[in-house]
DNA sequence: CCTGATGCTGACCGTTCGGTCAAACGACCC
DNA sequence: GGGTCGTTTGACCGAACGGTCAGCATCAGG
């Protein structure tokens, strides 16, 4: 009988206090864990958390449903998974707002990384989205504390542009909120702008000049 | 035996061509339909479709489910139902945007009554933010046919008024697009909006003078 | 007060879903 | 080639869910 009664959650054994053994990641586990990672963030993104089944998700990684749940003790562990693996990613661009930059610069490269995340990641916008809408059941702390944190942060920076005269006097939080409102748009609600706009456009391309165009005319000192 | 063999849906049959009997609703009919609509309304902005159970439905109607499924034959039947007697409504502000009006009123007054539904009708909202997200599944036909007319003659109607030097020129799609999304976003992810600015704000009171700077500077010749 | 249509319900059904388990498989090392 | 540990699976389980049905309750009109 081993001292460590495995397979206990190949996973989240990683960033915590001072635990006995990290044990590394067999390459099989590694395939596996990101296998079922992507499948579970294409679907989940698509059908939402109770849309989803074990089934679907065990099926778009290659894998057996009991399979799956050796290396997950639950779905509920999964989507919990994707969502905070991937939050850091989502606001990277945020926390890369430096005070010490061009004001305007600053903000118009912000909403330019936002569109090309929507656009090179609809999957994780749309995985947000879902979560959000349905009350943010399993994030309300973190927005709360976390993404709050991060905002008032980035928000006095602004104030600060704005009360130097770098930049038009706006509320810093209603700015962010209209960068992911617009940028976040495109990915959410991509049937639609697609479906209104008919074929042969690319909403990407087209939303890129309006976007500066607008932000362009609202920072305008 | 009856010639007209009910209770066959009492809803639904009701604008259709030339039926042999309309039969009015009952006192009971109307009060349960309406009953049903709104509480489905609740649980499916809430839950989204596959997260809502019909338990849940009857329960907030006050009915049993077997009651439930004696108006609607099915749950999809009653989500159905949703959509298609709330598009409408939806609709409504931008159908009444007149070419014959002063430019720079009707979209900034289609802007404000749009945040105006978003405060006063956020299941609304979120129910279609819902479908949307899902690929909308049940209304991507209503979208690339109803919707996009609607929004293309807008869309001609704004361009001529750039054309005329009335407004500033801007793609009117995502003019459009832009207003969905700053508007919308204040119901759809009302939860993400509130954690961020913390307790004792008003987010609808807040984006309207945001909002109004952000469309005027933009629509400026 | 009778009667037929409308309104309502408890019990039930088949399916789907998240999750479990004992057993088998397989790769690697002595 | 035998033991071991990580990996995989078929079969199964209980709960939840959408939906059905036979029968009872209620109501309006004559």
């Amino acid at each position: 009988m081993p001292a460590d009664p495995m397979p206990a959650d190949p996973v989240a054994a990683e960033p915590m206090t001072a635990e006995p053994a990290p044990r590394p990641l067999t390459r099989i586990q590694k395939r596996n864990i990101d296998a079922i990672l992507e499948a579970a963030l294409e679907v989940f993104s698509a059908q939402g958390f109770r849309g989803a089944t074990l089934d679907q998700i065990a099926t778009a990684a290659g894998l057996s449903k009991p399979n799956l749940l050796y290396y997950f003790p639950s779905k509920e562990a999964i989507h919990l998974e994707l969502l905070n693996s991937l939050l850091d990613d989502w606001l990277a661009p945020l926390r890369e707002m430096r005070a010490t930059g061009e004001p305007r610069d600053e903000i118009m490269r912000y909403m330019r990384r936002k569109l090309e995340m929507s656009r090179a990641m609809p999957r994780e916008s749309r995985l947000f989205a879902n979560e959000i809408l349905q009350g943010a059941p399993r994030m309300a702390g973190t927005l709360a504390v976390d993404l709050k944190a991060l905002v008032d942060d980035k928000a006095a920076i602004i104030r600060g542009w704005a009360a130097a005269g770098k930049i038009a006097p706006v509320d810093p939080h209603h700015l962010l909120f209209s960068i992911w409102a617009l940028t976040q748009h495109y990915a959410d609600f991509d049937v639609q702008v697609r479906a209104v706009l008919g074929p042969g456009h690319d909403p990407f391309a087209e939303a890129e000049p309006f976007l500066d165009t607008l932000f362009e005319r609202l920072l305008r000192p």
